[in-house]
DNA sequence: AACTATTTATAAGA
DNA sequence: TTCTTATAAATAGTT
C-alpha cells in the first residue's frame, strides 16, 4: 500500500519484520477499536509479536469476550488450567516480576476488570483514583483544545494582516 | 476513507450499520491475517456482531492463543522455561524491565500525571478508558452494598422468627 | 520518527 | 449482498 506493493509473505529481514510489524499492529488496532465503535461490535484482538510480546485490544473486557467466545463456539474442552510452577528464579527477576504482576493488576483494576476481591473501601478509593485521573485528563485536554484555538487565532490574525497590506499594495498599483 | 469523512462513533442506522459492519470485518480479518504472515505474528481475532454472530480469526489455534494470553497476564512471565542462556536471561530481564517501566507510566497516566506528551486523541483515549473503570468499579461497588444489605435483611428476618419462639417460650412458662 | 508516492480500504450510491 | 467510484486512510520505501 505504498511505493511498491508488498507480496504477503513472511518478511526474512527481522528488522524489516519488526518495522512492517509496528506500522501494521497500529493499523489494525486502530481498526479494531473503529469497528467495535461504529458499529457496537465486541471485538477482542490479541497479538503475539515473533519475540513474544503481547499486545491485546478489547472493546469490552478480554476476559468477557473470551468466556463469550468459548460459550459460543461450544468448546467444551476448556483447558483453563493455569500456572506451570516452575523452580527458583533469580531474586531480581522474581522480584521485578512481582512488581509488573502487581502493577498489571491495578491497571486492569483502573480498566474496572477483576474487581470480585476487592472490599467496598477498596473500590471506594479505586473509585477516588479514576475520578481524579479522569478529572487530570478532561482538565488538560481542554487545555490543549484552548492552545490550538490560540495558535489558530494568531495565526489568522497574522493572516489578516497580511492580506490587508496585499490589498492596499494592490490598490495603489492600480 | 471514503466519499466522505466518516466520524468515529456509533452509527444509529441499524441497516447503515450492518453494511459498514460488513465491509469493515472484512478488511480487519484481511489485515490481521496479513500482520500474521508478514510478521511471523500470531494473531487473534474474535468479533462479535451487534446481533451477537461471532466471528473469528486465529493464525493459529485460537485456544493455543487464548492459553497464551491467559499465561501471559496471569502469570507475567512465570510460565517460561528456566533459560542456561544468560544473555537470553538478561533480554528477558531487560523485556520485564521495560514492561514494567510502560506499565507504571500507564498507571500514572491512569491518574493523571505525565499528560504533557499526550496528544488530544491519546487523551480521549485515556478518557473513555478511565470513564469505563470508573463507570465498572460503581457498579461492583453498589453490588456489594446491595449483598451486604440482603444478607443483613437475611439475618434479621432469622432473628425476628428467633425472637417469636423465644417470647412463645418466656410465655408458656410463665 | 517523518515524509510521500502509492496502494488499499471504504462511504455513498446504484 | 455486490459493484462502482471518488476519496480517505494505511503504509512501503526513503530520508
Amino acid at each position: 500500500m505504498a511505493r511498491e506493493r508488498r507480496e504477503i509473505k513472511r518478511i526474512e529481514s527481522a528488522a524489516a519484520r519488526q518495522v512492517t510489524f509496528s506500522k501494521r499492529r497500529r493499523g489494525l488496532f486502530k481498526k479494531a477499536e473503529e469497528l467495535s465503535v461504529l458499529c457496537d461490535a465486541d471485538v477482542a484482538l490479541i497479538v503475539f509479536s515473533s519475540t513474544g510480546k503481547l499486545s491485546q485490544f478489547a472493546s469490552s473486557s478480554m476476559n468477557e469476550i473470551i468466556d463469550k467466545y468459548n460459550t459460543h463456539s461450544k468448546n467444551l474442552g476448556k483447558a483453563e488450567e493455569p500456572s506451570l510452577d516452575l523452580n527458583l528464579e533469580h531474586s531480581k527477576y522474581a522480584n521485578l516480576n512481582e512488581q509488573l504482576v502487581e502493577a498489571s493488576l491495578r491497571l486492569r483494576q483502573m480498566r474496572g476488570e477483576e474487581l470480585e476481591g476487592l472490599s467496598v473501601e477498596e473500590l471506594q478509593q479505586l473509585e477516588k483514583n479514576l475520578e481524579t485521573g479522569l478529572h487530570r485528563v478532561l482538565q488538560t485536554k481542554d487545555q490543549q483544545f484552548l492552545e490550538q484555538i490560540s495558535d489558530l487565532e494568531r495565526k489568522s490574525t497574522q493572516l489578516a494582516e497580511e492580506n490587508m497590506q496585499l490589498r492596499n499594495q494592490v490598490t495603489s498599483l492600480l
